[in-house]
DNA sequence: GTTTAAATTAAACGTTTGTTTAATTTTTAT
DNA sequence: ATAAAAATTAAACAAACGTTTAATTTAAAC
C-alpha cells in the first residue's frame, strides 16, 4: 500500500513542490513529467490519476507531521522548558513540511476535491494530547493558570508561523531579510523566541 | 477607474466567491458567467482578461481590509481596553473579508501570477501603525513590558483566526459547532476573547 | 534462452480552457 | 427619428487539459 518505488517517490516529490507551490489546479501533470522526468502517462499508470496522485501525496505525508517527543519527556525539565522546547519542536516540524501544510489547508478549505482528513485530524488530536499534559502538570504544580483554552493554543502557535510564512515578502522586507537564510534564521530564531514568550505569557496570565 | 457598473460589481462579488472557494485556477469563466447569469465574453468585454479580472479585485477590495479606528481614539480607554477594542475590529474586519485574504494569501504564495501588493502592504503597515501607537501608550505608562517584538503581534492575532478558519471541520467537531452560526459565535466570543487574553498576556509577560 | 510480466513511450482521444470574432440588440446622443 | 456608441450574444478559435491506447522496450521468472 505505502512502498513506492524510486519513480513513485520522485514523483511524489516533484507533486509535493508544484501542488504546493502553484496548487493543485495551476499544476499539470505535464508540469510534474516534465519535472520528474518521466512519461504524462506514467502518473496515470502508477497512481491512477491526478487526483489520485494527490490523495497518495497527503496520506503519505501526514505521519511526518506528527511531533517526535521521545527526548522531552526523558530529560527531567520545568514544565516551562517543555513548553519551550514543544514550541521548538512545532516549528521545526511545520518549517519542514511546509509546502505540505500549504496543500492540505488548501484543500480542506477548497472542498473541491473530497479527501479523507480523519488520519490529518488524528495527528492534530495527538500532538494536541502532549501538549495537554505538559500543560496540566503545570497547573497541577501551581505554575500555570487554569482558566486556559488549550485547545486554542496550537492555533496561535501554527497561526502565527503561518501568517508570518504567508506574508514572506512584507516581512522579509520590514525586517530586512534578503537571503531565504536570513529569513529561515529570523524564524528558528526572533519568531520561535517570540511564540514561546506568547504562550507562556498566557500560561501565566491572571485575568 | 475604480467605478464599476451593476454588471461589473456582480461580476465582482461572484467571481470572489469562486476564487475563495475553489482558487483562480479552479475557477473557469464559464463558471463565474453562470453564476453571474451573464455571457462568457462579458468578462474580457470588461475586464480585459481573467487575471486582469483578478486584478481588479484585489485592488478594489484591499481598502476594506484597513481598520476603522474613528471611536477608538474619541473615546477614554485604558491601554487594555483599546487592546480588546483594536482585537475586536481585527476579527470582525478580516471575519468579513475572509473569502479576499484567501485569495491574496494563495496569491502571494504561488508566485504564479505577479501582482502588486504595495496597496495591500501599504494597509498593512497602516494597521501596524496603529496598534504600534497603543502599545506605545502603554509601555509610557509603565503597563506594558518593553521588550515586544510589536512587529509580530498581528501574525499572532490574524494567525490564530486564520489557523482556526482553514481547520474548521476539525474544530467545528472538537468544539460541537453545528451551525456555521454556531462556528461565527465562537470565533466573537471564545476565539475573540483567547485572542485578547494571549496579547495581553504578552504585553505584560516580564521574562 | 524463452516466456511472461512490468515499465515506458509517442500518439491520439475527447473535454475544457481563455479569448476573439462578427453579428445583433440595446442604450445614448443629437 | 436617426446616427453613434455601448452592451450582449452565439459561435468559433487554438491551446492546454487529464486520460487512454497500442506498440515497444526492459526486467523478471522459469
Amino acid at each position: 500500500m505505502t512502498d513506492f518505488n524510486d519513480k513513485q517517490i520522485e514523483i511524489l516529490l516533484v507533486a509535493e513542490k508544484l501542488f504546493s507551490e502553484h496548487g493543485f489546479d495551476g499544476t499539470s501533470i505535464r508540469d510534474i513529467a516534465k519535472e520528474a522526468n518521466i512519461n504524462i502517462a506514467m502518473i496515470s499508470y502508477y497512481f491512477g490519476s491526478k487526483e489520485k496522485l494527490l490523495e497518495a501525496l497527503i496520506i503519505n505525508r501526514i505521519s511526518g507531521l506528527q511531533l517526535q517527543i521521545e527526548n522531552l519527556y526523558k530529560e527531567s525539565l520545568t514544565p516551562f522548558e517543555k513548553i519551550d522546547k514543544l514550541i521548538e519542536l512545532y516549528i521545526t516540524r511545520i518549517n519542514k513540511n511546509c509546502g505540505m501544510y500549504q496543500i492540505i489547508h488548501f484543500e480542506i478549505t477548497s472542498k473541491k476535491r473530497d479527501i479523507n482528513y480523519e488520519a490529518f485530524n488524528e495527528v492534530k488530536r495527538y500532538n494536541l494530547g502532549i501538549l495537554k499534559n505538559i500543560i496540566e502538570e503545570g497547573q497541577s504544580q501551581g505554575l500555570f493558570t487554569k482558566n486556559i483554552n488549550i485547545v486554542l493554543i496550537p492555533p496561535t502557535i501554527m497561526g502565527t508561523y503561518f501568517h508570518f510564512q504567508m506574508n514572506k515578502p512584507f516581512y522579509a522586507d520590514l525586517f530586512n531579510l534578503k537571503t531565504p537564510e536570513d529569513f529561515d534564521n529570523y524564524i528558528y530564531n526572533d519568531l520561535t523566541k517570540h511564540i514561546q514568550q506568547t504562550i507562556k505569557a498566557l500560561l501565566v496570565y491572571e485575568n
